[in-house]
DNA sequence: CTTGCCTCTCACATGAATGTCAGCTTTTAG
DNA sequence: CTAAAAGCTGACATTCATGTGAGAGGCAAG
């Protein structure tokens, strides 16, 4: 398939995918005109790479992962390995405080909604919360 | 304090700070000489807005939900509750979402594992858990 | 062949938060 | 009082993923 259908499976912009290709994180064969080609293999990997980045990775980070995706060897898998890792405990770190700041959030509607009910509860104190 | 303190104590560059203000999410007196001056209770502000900000929430969107922390009143609540609620359950869902991409990064890696050990497993598969 | 749609490259623009530099003023320590 | 340290404003730079537009070429249907 061209570019413009790839788009249109995924969901991400043309502007997007040429700009994966540019950082390494999506190839294509080419034409004889030039046109960029695509198996149906490659809507699975921007799927991922889209869902990576939600995560917070920069391109430069899954370019690093990607070499064990595409091709599993202790060559690459050491460094990916240990990327992995890593980006992962970011992550499971990163979820964490998300869902604080969400316990947050709630305990500062819940604050609210009592303010509604007896005009002398104090929203600021909610802020506490978050130190 | 004056901003230099509020920087150390926060972790938050000055540059940021004035920003900050700049966008209406922190306010300061001046002194006689027009330097921003803080109390102690600045910095569990700064620190709330921090939060805010990892959640992925814009100075915008803060902006709109800071009367409400400020001075509870009907006024200002009824928006500001109805923004919050759904800053909620957006922040649910990237919750939601980070960790099945969690769980992916923990399945590529069990698989990278278990390539170590038979040669033959394919990492690339992994990639399909992700849709 | 021609028309219309898709694609190509190159390059500049955007937005958000922050960095950085310059030139000047205020505050503090000795 | 003086010098160092910290602050002020204003403006331009940066990063990253993306948008946008120009000008040219590819490709299938009529």
């Amino acid at each position: 398939m061209r570019i413009g259908e790839l788009a249109a499976r995924t969901g991400v912009s043309v502007r997007s995918l040429r700009y994966y290709e540019e950082q390494g994180l999506l190839t294509s064969t080419r034409s004889a005109g030039g046109q960029r080609h695509y198996t149906d293999a490659e809507v699975e990997r921007v799927a991922f790479i889209q869902h990576l980045y939600a995560a917070g990775l920069s391109s430069r980070t899954i370019v690093e992962l990607l070499p064990c995706v595409d091709s599993p060897s202790h060559d690459n898998s050491d460094a990916a390995m240990e990327r992995m890792a890593q980006e992962r405990d970011r992550l499971s770190a990163h979820i964490e405080k998300l869902q604080h700041t969400r316990d947050a959030l709630d305990a500062l509607m819940a604050a609210n909604q009592a303010h509604r009910d007896t005009p002398r509860a104090n929203c600021s104190a909610m802020a506490a919360s978050f130190v």
